[in-house]
DNA sequence: ATTATATATTGCAATATTACGATTAATATT
DNA sequence: AATATTAATCGTAATATTGCAATATATAAT
């Protein structure tokens, strides 16, 4: 029924799962991938690199910086996103976990 | 519209976002946990670790296994579920992409 | 062969996502 | 003040996801 019983899965379960639904699209890994490839941060030509309509950009940031995967400032008329790095130990932690228990032991 | 213009994308943004997608649900993120946390592979039992129906584990199951993070070996009547390592490189890759630009520079 | 067990698949219904156009809000420029 | 520019928000339509019940399939045990 799309509803995803949230209180049976641990707060960390749920983080990750939400970080990674954010990058689940390919509009929003372009964007990371624009923002990190410019030395400074970007603004608002994003939009102009990507296919898409100023208000879908909008919403893909929105959504990319509420799993905290970027930071807006406000300058002036314009808003400048950076890469806010403090989400990505976590996921790498988590891959890592995953990746370890591979190496070990699998089917036979 | 809930479409995706794939053609404007790289092959390898969509195919980073898709196995994001596959990572953007707790219930699969369990799954990879569970998986992973036994020593030795784990057949049918997840369902009775999860709090979702034998039908929707087995669906996650199979999103895991399309986006290449699971294997599955049928051994007898039950099937044996295993990591698949080979996707995860890939994703430590972006996230340390990514991050690099982070250290450099940013907003001022 | 029949039954039991384990997993997969299908057909819904409810909900979420995606994208666009139009509008709004806020700052800059003239 | 009037206009332009930038970005966020709202409303709407199309599509996708999620989860369950029911069913199907396949192997094991009796």
């Amino acid at each position: 029924m799309g509803i995803t019983k949230t209180e049976t899965y641990t707060d960390q379960t749920l983080a990750l799962a939400s970080i990674f639904k954010a990058l689940g699209h390919p509009a929003r890994i372009a964007i990371l991938q624009y923002i990190s490839a410019q030395s400074a941060c970007i603004c608002g030509d994003i939009v102009a690199e990507l296919p898409l309509s100023q208000a879908s950009i909008s919403r893909h940031l929105q959504e990319l910086k509420t799993a905290g995967l970027i930071k807006g400032e406000i300058s002036g008329t314009s808003v400048c996103y950076c890469i806010n790095g403090t989400q990505f130990p976590f996921l790498d932690a988590f891959i890592k976990q995953i990746q370890v228990s591979n190496t070990t032991t699998c089917c036979p």
